[in-house]
This record gives structure tokens, C-alpha cells and sequence, in this order.
DNA sequence: GGTAAACCTGTACCCAGGTACCGGTTGCAA
DNA sequence: TTGCAACCGGTACCTGGGTACAGGTTTACC
């Protein structure tokens, strides 16, 4: 039977720092593994996956915390379903959605910025001809809309 | 004359808490204004001004450090051109484009787990029905391509 | 059985970008 | 002139996501 993986092996395959994987621990992400009879960690194979998952989850734009509640919902789930995943899924889908149109926003500015010869943010800012929105950029998504 | 706008106001103003100022004061965003008789801030209407552009400014992606070097570029500068803005706007144009292609990424991965009906994380990393790139995802963009 | 690498726990530290608290002045209005 | 809100400087703390270090054990291999 295998002995299971040591942690050192487990972050190697997973491309993490080895405190990372006791943080994630901590955390309640990562269930605590069997231990050798010196108390050292013997992980399974699924380990990694759930590190992976993990780091794809985070950059799908979930925080620690959700990605902990993400996982934790689908532990408690098997064998019927909850559906959690659905509806964070689309939540998330939104704000990234949002994000992206807000990013486009910026881009915009940038880019009038930038086409405009723009070359001072205060001058700019004091100027009506300056076609970053400052004060809207601030507060939501705006389309970018050059004053001149 | 104006005896200028008091700490509190001027943070009101810009939307900004109290702390903030002192905080950008001691990072070098914001000069140091007139002071009363008795050592209380005043500031000018421009104060208000640099906070807007602070604030778009960290808006566009730059960091708190970036600014500061903008908003210093933006003061030497006056009046013959040096021109950091151009350059910069144009660098964090890029990194912009870069960021949305990636949430671009990110978003396709989460609207096929949508459309998918994933419903576990765990789950979905074992079968290889599900649309998430766990592995590619931590890495670099890859366009998400379901693969079932 | 010796030795070196890997691992253990616990604690402290890092980064950005603020925010909060403290005890002591100032400003302003009634 | 008194009273209270606003402000002062300094310092400590917060969140999120880790990373590092110290000092002590365990494992693995020769």
C-alpha cells in the first residue's frame, strides 16, 4: 500500500510553498492528512488536486475564505446535491463581468489618455480637456466619455 | 481670502477618511499644506483636486507608489515637458489589456462551469467533464476550452 | 549507527493600503 | 469664557495571503 505523499512531495507537485500547505491547513482548506508514527504528514494523492483546485479557484476570483466555504459545501454535500458552486459560480461570473467592464472603463481612460498627449495627472485633472473621468472613476463604472 | 479648507473638510470632500490624508501626507502624494497658527491643516481647493486623482489614478491599476511617482514627474515637470505619463499610461495600458484578456479567461472558465451545471469543485478536478482549467489556470491564459 | 535532509511546532515577519486609538491642543460659537 | 467638536502627532492594529526563522525530531540512506 503506499505510505502516501510527505509534504514536501505534495508542494513540489503542486507548485506551492511548503508552509503554504500547513497554512492552508490552518485555514481549513486542506484536511489535516494521516501522520507517520513520528507525527510526520502522509497526504493522498487528492491533496494535490485539492491544491490545484485551490489556486484555480483563487484565480477565478474567489478569496481563501470562499474557496474554504466552496469546498467545505462540497464535503458536506456528497451524495446529494446543495449547489453551492451554481450560485457563488454566478455571483462570481457577475462581479467578474463587472470588473472586466470596469478594467474596459480604464482602458478607455488610458488610452484617451495616452491619444490625447496627456502628460500630467494634476494639469489633466484641472483641465477640461483631459479625458480621464476623474471624479466617476472613483464611484462606478462609467463609460469612458471624452470631454473634448 | 479663503483661509483654506480644514482636514476634515477636505476629506469629506474627496470621500476619503481622515486618516487617509495624513496617510498619503507621510507617503509623499499629498503635499504638505499651510498650517494655522496653531498647526492645523489647510489646504487648498486643489488638495481635493489630487485626492480625485489619487483615486482614479489607483483606479487605473497604479499603485499607491506609481502615483507618487506620477504625481512627482507631473510637479518637476512644470513647465517644460518630461513626459513620465505618456510612457507610463502607455506601459499600464498594457498591463490593463493583459489583466482584462486574463479575467477574460477566467470568465469563459466560469461561465462553462456555469453552463455546465458544476456543482463541486473537488468534484469537477476529478472528472474530465469539467470546463475549469485547474491546471492551467494558476499558470498563464489559456483560452478555457470545455473538454466535454 | 551515523549523518544529512526533510520534517515538526510555534512564532514572527512581510506587503499594501489603510484604520483606530490615545492623550493632548485648537477653533469656534453660544 | 467656557464647552465641545475638530484636529494634532505618534503608535498600534487590521485584512489577505502568505513566507521565514529557530530549535528540535524523524526518515532515509550508507
Amino acid at each position: 500500500m503506499s505510505a502516501g505523499l510527505r509534504s514536501g512531495q505534495v508542494a513540489e507537485a503542486a507548485g506551492v510553498n511548503l508552509q503554504t500547505l500547513r497554512y492552508y491547513e490552518r485555514r481549513g482548506l486542506l484536511a489535516e492528512p494521516e501522520r507517520s508514527n513520528g507525527g510526520h504528514r502522509l497526504y493522498g494523492e487528492e491533496a494535490v488536486t485539492t491544491l490545484r483546485v485551490i489556486k484555480a479557484a483563487q484565480r477565478l476570483g474567489f478569496t481563501l475564505e470562499e474557496v474554504a466555504e466552496l469546498l467545505e459545501a462540497g464535503r458536506q454535500r456528497h451524495g446529494r446535491p446543495v449547489g453551492g458552486l451554481q450560485e457563488r459560480a454566478q455571483a462570481k461570473l457577475a462581479e467578474v463581468d463587472a470588473k472586466i467592464a470596469d478594467l474596459t472603463t480604464i482602458r478607455n481612460a488610458l488610452a484617451a489618455a495616452v491619444g490625447a498627449g496627456c502628460d500630467d495627472l494634476t494639469v489633466c485633472a484641472g483641465s477640461s480637456c483631459c479625458p480621464i473621468p476623474f471624479t466617476g472613476l472613483a464611484e462606478e463604472n462609467r463609460h469612458a466619455g471624452p470631454c473634448c
